[in-house]
RNA sequence: GCCGCAGUGGUGGAAUUGGUAGACACGCCGGAUUCAAAAUCCGGUUUCGAAAGAAGUGACGGUUCAAGUCCGUCCUGCGGUACCA
């Protein structure tokens, strides 16, 4: 055993301990309490960055926490395998998405084994592989069956010159990132599942999830949208056509004064053949973004269509215009317009010169002559609604407007359902089959999986099973037919990867339901914020469908959910000449800062010329600046890696990753190692507590040692602080090195925390603390360090004779005193008014109160 | 734009339920050890002030005996915004 800490050594001979003894391989053991702990799986983009290593670090320390509790723990690991940066990284590499993914694989596997987090490896899969996709293919051939499937037209960015569909990452300033060419907007057909049918239970059962932060629960709310209003008719004027328009403020209804259509309306489109100006407003909404950011950021426009709209309620006319905010594909395509309550038809109805009116009462000083009034208030200029709130608003109008046949009131989601069609390669294939008579069918179950060939040529441009004409030709019932060469959105496969785990290489069924009911649901799940709303929701949708096709009996997938704030870096840039943005490596760039430590100017290193900062955001892949971990565990080893990155913040806050503070977490290491090896070398016996009489300043050791456990234990077990969990440990050790080891009683006292520390450290830095058992290790706790359970706090330890009262006069904190511990008020009164401290700044002044919290506190109240 | 979160010393952060602001670290400064360095150990380190004391948690206002914490209005940054995952 050597005398200096080497990480290296050990780390490599424990982790072969635990490869060799099977540590971390799970068993259904109905008799014990499972706990199933998973961190969002990654996606494998070649190496781990700082964002992983605090993912699996977070997972694997709650894992090793809650084994130590005694619970039969089950954390496997895996690989998000199909996405877009694979073919992106084909075209570059001039090779294919499945090699290049299948070596990130190997590399990535590599840095979490030298990691040491504590997987059942035995469950790995990766979800490019036809083994795991072809039971979601099978799935989604049920939800077809069902009719929880449909096909519909959906917009896509598209490249005219590269004939492409291009993703919103792939759009840099309205121009496609390779061609340069300005994108366009496209209708093309897509296959959608109806989340929007679970839409109420989605909402509803946030409320079970009690072990979920509260911000993303409320992002799932807002996100769902859930809404109520009325949904009602206008007809045109002149026409036998009418249009649909949803509202939620009906109370409004009378101070319409326009309605306006999306662009793409069939009745704007008919009005264009003759309105030559409404004929280019469409052309031009054509080069409008997709993205709901995009949309919100543009100038709001629109042309009047010379059509005109019959008020279901007053009758009066109003003009129809089209505008380029209103969308085709959600709703009706048209929507009423209140430019005296809503602000962004205020705006528009300002610039077109569109009439405004009054009818909800505003507050003293407000006048819609200068903004909208959009609070909600008593109805006015609305006839026979005048007087009414918004509430006997509501229903008077819409009662008016069902009994005379125009509307009806409906509830209303913002969730759209959900589009799974990608026009990319490198996803699982969507197993449908289109007829020659244009219907479609489910891929028989026989026939899947649908394979992807994996041997292809990117050519940059399509998807090699698009270029290649023979890959979708098959026959169905023994006609020709032609295979779905779009892919699945890669959520898909994200959304029921957990699942999976329980029966991994199961090759009968999607789910062993015996298996998936044992583990399920998991019951600590870990991940970034930034998957609050997307992925979270279609894993929650996604286990409903698994449970009402009787595979799972859960309705959440997720009982508790962890949030990692997000680990950034800066991002650097330079500009192609087609406004493409290459990102450049934060360790590739020299840079420049102000005393405010703000980047004036950063150089590349390699070439020396300037690049583009633009700010801190999340390591990823796309903007290429990932810290990868490699250089840190090769210098201090994997312990300190894990021990740093639980140090330096609470998990759920974001972290600006800067290396500074590695050295101190490996010098902690190494007092822990030397003060241990130091006391086992020591020839010694040691003899139990239970017989021995301590001295005070045992007895304090020990009180600080166990008033240590509980804190640990809180902040590991409940409050998934482990930065303090891990500072309270550091503190405990400041003490135990000033402690003497010279008696019988200082020995058996450096052995109980010796033990104590070694065991609370073991779920964040595993090695080290596996070899330090095998040193001073009780052994009737556990033969390795593996076996031991966690330790518990001795109450007796913990009593105190004393207590310290801060002594505040006016909420200023003016001394503090330490008074027996079961002084009374008055006691702490009396001896408060004896301290210099307190007569000076109450001297000559009334003490009008006092105010006492019990055993911390006491503020005297004096004018 | 909209939804969510964050803002505390030179730096990462602590303060758990409204009750000592700055725990624990990093860095820096000083000292010990060393031929010297590394490593290690000891001490100091919010600002102003000689001290007494005062000020101080993004800004401004409010509630309270007491506010980093609660309320209001802003500012800045980050995440999401449905085809990055």
């Amino acid at each position: 055993m050597e005398s200096t800490y080497n990480p290296h050594s050990i780390e490599k001979e424990v982790q072969q301990f635990w490869v060799e003894n099977k540590t971390f391989a799970a068993t259904e053991q109905p008799e014990k309490e499972k706990f199933y702990c998973l961190a969002m799986f990654p996606y494998p983009s070649g190496r781990l960055h700082m964002g992983h290593v605090r993912n699996y670090s977070l997972g694997d320390v709650i894992s090793r926490y809650q084994r130590m509790q005694g619970k039969n723990v089950m954390q496997p690991m895996g690989w998000d395998a199909f996405g877009l940066p694979a073919e992106n990284a084909a075209i570059k590499n001039n090779s294919a998405p499945a090699k290049w993914t299948y070596e990130n694989i190997d590399y990535m596997r590599n840095q979490l084994k030298s990691l040491g987090f504590g997987y059942d490896w035995d469950r790995e899969f990766a979800t490019c592989k036809k083994e795991y996709y072809r039971w979601e293919q099978w799935f989604f051939t049920q939800l077809f069956e069902k009719g929880l499937v449909y096909k519909k037209n959906a917009t896509v960015n598209w490249d005219p010159v590269d004939q492409t569909v291009l993703a919103n990452e792939q759009v840099i300033d309205g121009r496609g990132w390779r061609s340069g060419a300005i994108v366009e907007r496209k209708e093309i057909p897509q296959w959608f599942i109806k989340i929007t049918d679970y839409a109420e239970e989605l909402l509803k059962d946030l409320d079970q999830l009690t072990d979920w932060p509260e911000q993303v629960k409320t992002m799932q709310r807002n996100w769902i949208g859930r809404s109520e209003g009325v949904d009602m008719t206008f007809k045109v004027a002149n026409s036998d056509q009418a249009f649909d328009i949803y509202t939620t403020r009906p109370d409004t209804l009378l101070g319409v004064t326009y309605v306006a259509l999306a662009a793409q309306h069939p009745l704007a489109l008919a009005a264009a053949e003759t309105n030559t100006q409404l004929r280019d407003f469409i052309a031009e909404c054509k080069n409008s973004k997709t993205t709901e950011a995009g949309m919100a950021a543009m100038e709001k426009k629109g042309v009047d269509t010379g059509l005109q709209a019959i008020h279901p309620i007053t009758g009066k006319l109003v003009p129809v215009w089209a505008a380029n905010f209103v969308l085709m594909d959600y709703g009706s395509g048209a929507v009423m317009s209140v430019p005296g309550h809503d602000q962004r038809d205020w705006e528009f109805a300002t610039k077109y010169g569109l009439e405004i009116t009054q009818v909800v009462s505003g507050q003293e000083g407000e006048d819609i002559a200068n903004a909208a009034i959009t609070e909600k208030g008593i109805i006015i200029n609305s006839g026979e609604f005048d007087g009414l709130d918004f509430h006997h608003a509501f229903k008077a109008i819409a009662d008016k407007l069902i009994s005379d046949g125009k509307g009806k009131i409906k509830v209303n989601y913002r969730l759209r359902d959900w589009g799974v069609s990608r026009q990319r390669y490198w996803g699982t294939p969507i197993p449908i089959i289109n007829l020659a008579n244009g219907a479609s069918v489910a891929v028989p179950a026989d026939q899947l999986p649908v394979e992807l060939p994996e041997d292809v040529v990117m050519d940059g441009i399509n998807s090699p099973i698009k270029s290649d004409l023979e890959w979708a030709k098959t026959t169905f019932n023994g006609e020709d037919a032609l295979r779905e060469t779009d892919t699945f959105d890669t959520f898909m496969e994200s959304s029921w990867y957990y699942a999976r785990y329980c029966s991994p290489s199961d090759d009968t069924q999607m789910l062993d339901p015996a298996k998936a009911n044992y583990w399920l649901p998991v019951d600590q799940y870990i991940g970034g914020i930034e998957h609050a709303i997307l992925h979270l929701l279609y894993a929650r949708f996604f286990h409903k469908l698994l449970r009402d096709f009787g595979l799972v009996k859960c309705d959440e997938p997720f009982k508790s959910l962890l949030c990692q704030g997000m680990v950034l870096a800066e991002t650097f840039y330079r500009e192609a000449d087609n406004g493409a943005h290459e990102w450049i490596a934060p360790s590739d760039v020299e840079v420049e800062r102000d005393d405010k430590g703000h980047i004036v100017h950063a150089v590349s290193k390699l070439d020396g010329d300037p690049v583009i900062s633009a700010g801190m955001s999340k390591m990823s892949k796309s903007k290429n600046n990932g810290i990868n971990p490699q250089e840190v565990i090769e210098k201090y080893g994997a312990d300190t890696v894990r021990l740093f990155i639980m140090f330096t913040s609470p998990p759920e806050q974001t972290l600006e990753w800067s290396d500074s503070g590695v050295e101190g977490a490996h010098r902690f290491l190494k007092r822990v190692w030397k003060l241990t090896y130091e006391f086992s070398t020591n020839e010694q016996q040691i003899v139990a507590l239970k017989d021995l009489t301590l001295n005070n300043q045992q007895k304090y050791l020990r009180r600080e040692l166990h008033k240590t456990i509980i804190k640990v234990t809180d902040d590991i077990g409940r409050r998934n602080t482990f930065n303090t969990a891990i500072a309270a440990i550091m503190e405990l050790m400041n003490h135990l090195a000033k402690a003497p080891i010279n008696s019988t009683e200082d020995k058996a006292v450096m052995n109980e925390a010796l033990q104590a520390v070694i065991l609370m450290l073991t779920p964040i830095a595993p090695h080290v603390a596996h070899r330090l058992w095998s040193l001073v290790g009780d052994t009737a706790n556990g033969s390795t360090v593996e076996e031991a359970s966690w330790p518990v706090a001795d109450e007796s330890a913990l009593i105190e004779d004393e207590k310290l009262i801060i002594v505040q006069v006016n909420g200023k904190v003016r001394t503090k005193i330490t008074i027996a511990a079961d002084a009374d008020q008055a006691g702490i009164e009396k001896l408060a008014f004896e301290q210099e401290q307190v007569n000076k700044f109450t001297e000559g002044k009334t003490v009008r109160k006092i105010i006492y919290v019990a055993g911390k506190l006491l503020n005297i109240v004096a004018n």
